[in-house]
DNA sequence: TCCAATTGAATTGTGCGCAATATAAATTCC
DNA sequence: GGAATTTATATTGCGCACAATTCAATTGGA
């Protein structure tokens, strides 16, 4: 009776702990957004818009797909997101002459313009997180690994 | 001139940390949500919907602003949600009599017999995530003290 | 006692996030 | 070359997530 108590008592802490970290990480990106909000209303985007600049930052005139396969975001996700960024005239969408299917997504000068603006904004994370820069990269390349893992699963 | 060099790549990799280690919770977030997605399809239920009923088995006949407290959501995100799993049967929403500004929410016998149900449903992340137990709670209390201190920030 | 401030939910509006579906263009296979 | 398949994007519908507002109930103070 005690063998049978102590199994289902591991089998629940499993459980727990299943739970407790995919709710860490989902709370925390919560937190993560609260914080980030107010700096980037300043800068008229939200958060997944800054995280589409940033790679167009990196990479310019790319279809939705790369930015898709970039940021793990699908096209009903992005289609919208990058017409209100083009109401916003910071990228143009233009299609592909080459393959028609594809809209090539380019910054426009003001796309490229605002990362000037934009550097200015994130650096209170370190701050506020009060961790040094090796445990916060640590801890990055442990998320990014579970990420990672998990997304293989989804493969197959 | 080279010391000017440098102080720009430092603040620069200070910034792409920032971005990192955020988009690196964003995308986690997002991944342990279409792990877990089919799963939840099974219970009817989708993930935060999930995570209330977590808080429910745990302490029953709170009001919604208790809800809100441990989930980190406000009312504008539960109250409907609230009401889905209402209409499915799992939770009641009554006023309190004492202070009838409250609502409180119960589970239905349905709602407690969707525990055991549940119970089966995740234990996939364990054997998904390649990670001991051990790994796996330190990477928990890690990004949960991140967590804190974000929403620490916060609150001032 | 009465009025001002606070509190707890609900409502409204905007923007993701994703499944399912649609459509059109390209590619493959015969 | 033409049918079948695949590929890239768009559309629709649903459910969060949150700011801003509203409203009723309660609390605190003068």
């Amino acid at each position: 009776m005690g063998t049978m108590v102590r199994k289902q008592t591991a089998a629940d802490q499993a459980l727990r702990l299943d739970n407790q970290i995919c709710f860490a990480v989902y709370s925390t990106a919560h937190a993560f957004n609260r914080v980030y909000k107010p700096l980037f209303d300043r800068l008229g985007l939200t958060y997944p818009q800054y995280l589409v600049m940033l790679a167009l930052w990196e990479r310019d005139d790319v279809p939705v797909k790369d930015l898709g396969e970039r940021l793990f975001l699908d096209s009903g996700t992005l289609t919208p997101l990058l017409k209100r960024l083009e109401a916003a005239e910071l990228v143009r969408r233009t299609r592909s002459t080459e393959d028609e299917r594809v809209v090539l997504i380019a910054l426009t000068q003001q796309g490229h313009a605002l990362r000037e603006k934009a550097k200015a904004v994130p650096q209170s994370i370190l701050a506020a997180s009060d961790c040094t820069v090796g445990e916060l990269l640590a801890m990055k390349d442990e998320i990014v690994a579970l990420r990672d893992r998990l997304n293989a699963v989804l493969g197959e």
